[in-house]
DNA sequence: AATTGGTTCTGAACCGTTACGGTCAGCTCC
DNA sequence: GGAGCTGACCGTAACGGTTCAGAACCAATT
């Protein structure tokens, strides 16, 4: 085997008796030099085993790095399991892609509050998705003088931002239920701040809850049902810190033995209105005879079995924040977008049983 | 707004009347200087907007470039799709975050042959998932002066790889086929090459292909029915370019209309075989009474639906893969790790029916 | 013969940091 | 009271490129 040899464009332009300039424009710009010589460089640099530009001295001299980096609250793998985290993805990938840029993904280790990843990475500028507002790595990424562009998260000063109007989506759902006739509800959602919370969520840690879109939502629920006169403080709301289906079952049952009578369960996503109907099957109650479930995000799983949900678009928002990001040498105007989204009326919504036929059958 | 001013580590030193080490150990060796005088500098930092040492300078000086590039042979954004590949990413993005390093997704463009990302990408080393033997950006990494760990993908001269063993797993897969009665068998498998061909893959072709996965597997399950007497050459192989279940259906299609008589459809892949299951309940064939049906890799789907498959460690594969890239300073002896995969009996094999079965019924 | 223009190549500055090997004052220890 | 140590800080030399303003040369034009 050959060991590498530590041949740079100094080296190689020594060898060939020309200036380290012209060894440069061999590489990046053909038309500077001779086709001859340029031959000899890419020839000479072949056998030297010159492997071409450094790109971290490139990145040094041009103040670009070809890459954007992307923080996510979670372990980076959780990423790669969530549905919704998994969609903006790819569409940021697509754009990125098309734009000829890397995606560094930026290792958080939730444990520790390790920032110092986030001042490794050598990147051209950021997308934050959804993490909580008090997040140190955040706060590292703001410090870092390169656009950002905030994704599912609050406005930042001086900050593009891509998101949809939760607050309004879910009003739109709640007034659905509401008109089919449901008062009683409950509420599962995910986790409101960093600290775990397994369990009812009172409405000061509603208010306070650090992460916007779950706030978000929890307050246009809270808003709809205030209108036709529920007080929203008496309506049970069940956290839970992992997001998958099982703790959407067990918020279920939590939320379903405190109270008998409650005729709908709203999730606040997908994921947790899945685990929620596997609790209602086990239950034996009949979807939505018994029981009205209904999501939040639109994944396909929940298509497939007609969940009653808002359908948001994951992927144009990853597109959406990367042509942001990459198309934005302006930095005077923070821009805003918020995408649309869609009420899918599906098979898990229907009218609540009358008291009446709740205990005497239909 | 404030404008970023671009100040850095020397200039912040100047207004101090310190030494550039000075403000630099401030940042990065806290014991090498007095408490005070690292809150002055820190103070100082902050009052001027300076954002602490940049990356790719440092990454320049100490040649850590701290994160891990990914290539893929497809859009980045088919990693996002396709769940081996997902469980693959997922277990390297693990790895590296234990480790505290970034993963850097390397955008390739299929359509161009755009090897120069490859170049750009400031890494101090590279994963290479599933591309074909002759892919031009392969060649563009292996030239670079870093370690680089292949994951399902014949080994490379001096490079680390991890894999499974896809011959002898599929041949255990088809010998259970065999002594079930299987003798007509067709096969459904993923691009064997970067050129499209949606249709059926001569033998010549087959031993050609370029995605060592693929060829080797189809390899295997040859060996496994030659030992039985079958001539390969007379078992018809459909190829699929894009893998979805859409084609595994197209492909189960195409299969059956050109031989009624086939017992088993033998798929390289969950996505093609689940493709192929929609196309038999089209057909109203009975998998298995009437088809037998089988996929490769385990991925959750297929477990639901009881799909006799192999299951191999996606998660796994992708942390052993970024185990190995992290873990090695010794680039004196490649290594080689083959991973265990299992043969999952499911519900979509069984005997083959006789002849007369097939014609007048059991 | 002088000017112009084009091509090809060079020299030197610069990008922002960290590694390495110091210096120097003050202190301890026999 | 001199050797030896320690803590705190500094100067210089890389790290490996890109860039820009010319220099040198030659051919064509005035």
């Amino acid at each position: 085997m050959h060991v590498r040899r530590p041949a740079t464009l100094a080296s190689l332009a020594a060898e060939l008796g020309v200036s380290r300039t012209t060894v440069s424009n061999a590489y990046n710009r053909p038309d500077q030099l001779s086709p001859e010589l340029r031959r000899r460089v890419l020839e000479t640099a072949r056998r030297l085993g010159y492997p071409g530009p450094d790109p971290v001295a490139r990145s040094l001299r041009t103040r670009k790095a070809g890459a954007v980096g992307l923080l996510l609250t979670e372990n980076l793998s959780y990423a790669f399991r969530d549905p919704a985290a998994l969609g903006f993805l790819e569409g940021l990938a697509l754009a990125c892609e098309g734009a000829g840029q890397g995606l560094h993904l930026v290792p958080v280790n939730p444990e520790r509050e390790d920032v110092a990843a986030v001042h490794r990475a050598g990147v051209d500028g950021f997308v934050v998705y959804s993490v909580p507002d008090d997040d140190p790595h955040l706060a590292a990424v703001l410090s870092r003088p390169v656009p950002t562009v905030v994704a599912d998260q609050p406005t930042v000063e001086g900050v593009d931002r891509v998101g949809i109007d939760d607050r309004g989506a879910i009003m739109r759902l709640a007034q659905e239920l509401i008109s089919l006739g449901h008062r009683r509800v409950g509420v599962i959602c995910m986790r409101l701040a960093r600290d775990r919370n397994d369990g009812f969520a009172t409405v000061q840690r509603q208010q306070d809850a650090h992460f916007h879109v779950q706030r978000t939502r929890l307050a246009g629920l809270s808003d709809a049902f205030a209108k036709v006169g529920v007080d929203w403080a008496r309506i049970p709301v069940v956290e839970r810190f992992d997001h998958n289906t099982a703790n959407g079952a067990s918020a279920a049952a939590q939320l379903l033995d405190s109270d008998r009578d409650v005729t709908a369960l709203i999730c606040t996503s997908d994921i947790l209105a899945l685990g929620a109907m596997n609790e209602a099957k086990r239950r034996g109650l009949r979807v939505p005879q018994d029981l009205t479930i209904t999501g939040f995000d639109g994944i396909a799983e929940a298509e497939r079995v007609g969940l009653t949900t808002v359908r948001q678009p994951f992927l144009e928002k990853g597109k959406a924040a990367g042509k942001l990001l990459l198309a934005s040498p302006d930095p005077t105007r923070p821009r805003e977008i918020t995408l649309d989204t869609e009420l899918i009326l599906g098979q898990t919504s229907g009218a609540p049983r009358t008291i009446e036929e709740r205990w005497f059958g239909p």
